[in-house]
DNA sequence: AACGCGATCAACCGCAGAGCG
DNA sequence: GCGCTCTGCGGTTGATCGCGT
């Protein structure tokens, strides 16, 4: 047996949002702000779901969204953020202020996809797509980053399934900090990320010291100096890409 | 002007996980 | 610990727009 549904879908809309139903659903949420979604339709005087309410304020009617075409910046901080997190897209849109995960979904499908398909690179894994068959599993260590940062201690074990952690770290890095303003303290935590080539054989992940770059463009596992750039000098086309998580942290 | 086609993006659907009793 | 509800996420769909023929 299915779940029930999450409204009654007779008594529903659907399909697009006319001018009334925003301003009812604007003036609601400005006057007893967010949460509750289920109930929130009726409250409003509006006949759709829940989900449908939240979905049109998050993506459409907040006030503190960004409009307009993405920037070179945010085009090259999305592509840098999906070789790290892959399709998490709410994590990314925690990193690009004013935009939301499905309008950068949207944007990915649409333009970065095709931009990076037409340089022969995989928009999966990142990697150029004649290197495909000899693609190698590369860890990126977050460590020295985490160190960087204040929270020295926000370091996870890599022996857990810690790969939402770690994207969580990097999308929200001040929201690691729980526990009303005292910093987290997780000493035997690592940040380590794998990411692997999807559709291979299992191999042994190949560990990066701590302070050694690596060149996602030409896949150079020799170690790279921290700091430096690879001789090859670009990353998806864009030069200062060494993949050092400093590089990604913003503002 | 009419049509076809691809691109774009808002909205929907189903699932997973968190929270709560 | 279990079952239920609710929320949030990612994948997908479908309406609309713009351009070429």
């Amino acid at each position: 047996m299915g779940r029930s549904p999450c409204c009654e879908k007779a008594h529903t809309n659907k399909g697009a949002w006319t001018k009334e139903e925003d301003d009812r659903l604007t003036a609601y949420i400005k006057a007893h702000g967010e949460g509750c979604w289920r109930s929130l339709p009726k409250a409003a005087g509006l006949l759709r779901c829940g989900k449908s309410c939240r979905l049109r304020w998050i993506n459409y009617l907040r006030p503190d969204l960004k409009r307009g075409n993405f920037s070179e910046e945010e085009d090259e901080l999305i592509i840098k953020l999906h070789s790290l997190l892959g399709n998490k897209w709410s994590l990314i849109a925690g990193r690009l202020p004013g935009r939301t995960d499905n309008e950068i979904k949207n944007y990915w499908n649409t333009h970065i996809r095709r931009k990076l398909m037409s340089r022969g690179i995989d928009p999966v894994t990142h990697r150029g797509i004649n290197e495909q068959q000899h693609g190698s599993n590369i860890t990126i260590s977050f460590e020295a980053a985490a160190a960087a940062r204040d929270d020295k201690a926000a370091v996870f074990r890599r022996d857990e399934p810690t790969t939402t952690k770690a994207a969580a770290a990097i999308a929200h890095p001040r929201q690691m900090e729980w526990g009303q303003g005292k910093p987290l303290k997780c000493p035997d935590l690592n940040l380590d990320l794998c990411i692997s080539p999807p559709f291979q054989e299992e191999k042994p992940v190949v560990k990066r010291e701590s302070g050694v770059g690596v060149c996602f463009s030409c896949s150079s596992l020799g170690g790279i100096p921290k700091g430096s750039d690879c001789k090859c000098s670009s990353f998806l086309g864009i030069r200062t890409a060494m993949l050092d998580f400093r590089s990604i942290e913003m503002k």
